[in-house]
DNA sequence: TTGAATCCATTCGCATGCGAACGATAACCG
DNA sequence: CGGTTATCGTTCGCATGCGAATGGATTCAA
């Protein structure tokens, strides 16, 4: 007979952090971030990237609404967008139509950046599912995507 | 005939942000994180809350070795520390066997409050893995703790 | 059509998160 | 033993990330 293996589980003695999964979620973000900066190599964080990509698909997009489509917020959005600015990847005007707004768009030289590094960004992805087997990786992925 | 489903692999046309794994990560753990504010109202943060519990299962422990049981940076474990001692849930003093080292270790606040918050840690993962069936949280968990 | 409710961008404050550098100390090895 | 290496804690700088508050613009509704 093993001492007490088991617990009345309200107890407190149960609680394996490393088994809780806002601490595994942080760290797989730690470890696919860490991924990302050793194979981009052009100085670009994981959000920057992000929104570049999602500008891209808009081709014009308000602060706002880019914010919301890569989940970030606003407060959070200005500080990117400055940063994407000042490396002259995107342009930004005033929106004749609603004038709270601010138009973003690529620049020529973020138009290139994107497609040079969206090669890379698929190998990011791989290669932070690479523990998995491929069966493994879309099971993942796709309930992964549920909890989001 | 649908136009064009289907591009060559390695295009930019077919990156699509919303699949890639490092994106969804971001987006569930910043889910996760938002839980844990929601049902812990005791103002800790996941990481403090973190090392808390991890200072517990030590006992005593080297500032160093809890950073690495708890993934964190030794320039962030100086903050998160900081606030726990600001917050006397910790104590605080130098190893007398080894003088670069600083041990921490419980403060009768911090014992009380790890055992009063840990039943809510419960709650939060339940919570955070709700979307998911039963099996398939069991799934999802053993899949995330192998890309970690 | 005005007044209330919303929306948008911005700013401030606080909290991770990490690379890089630093002095102090300990461990290792020739 | 003494020199090289490694470890530990700390600090700085930069980049998310978000709550809260603000001022300006638009929308909605009475």
């Amino acid at each position: 007979m093993i001492k007490a293996e088991t617990k009345p589980p309200g107890g407190a003695d149960d609680y394996v952090l490393e088994d809780q999964v806002g601490h595994l979620l942080r760290r797989a973000h730690q470890r696919a971030s860490a991924t990302f900066q050793e194979v981009m190599t052009a100085g670009l964080t994981p959000p920057q990237f992000a929104a570049l990509v999602k500008i891209r698909d808009f081709g014009t997009v308000s602060q706002n609404r880019l914010g919301r489509a890569v989940a970030m917020d606003p407060a959070t959005s200005q500080g990117v967008i400055q940063r994407l600015l000042a490396k002259n990847l995107i342009h930004r005007k005033d929106d004749p139509n609603d004038r709270r707004r601010v138009l973003l768009s690529l620049a020529p030289e973020g138009e290139t950046m994107v497609e040079r590094l969206i090669p890379l960004g698929k190998k990011v992805s791989a290669e932070t599912l690479e523990p998995l087997t491929a069966e493994e990786q879309k099971q993942f992925v796709a309930l992964l995507a549920r909890i989001t």
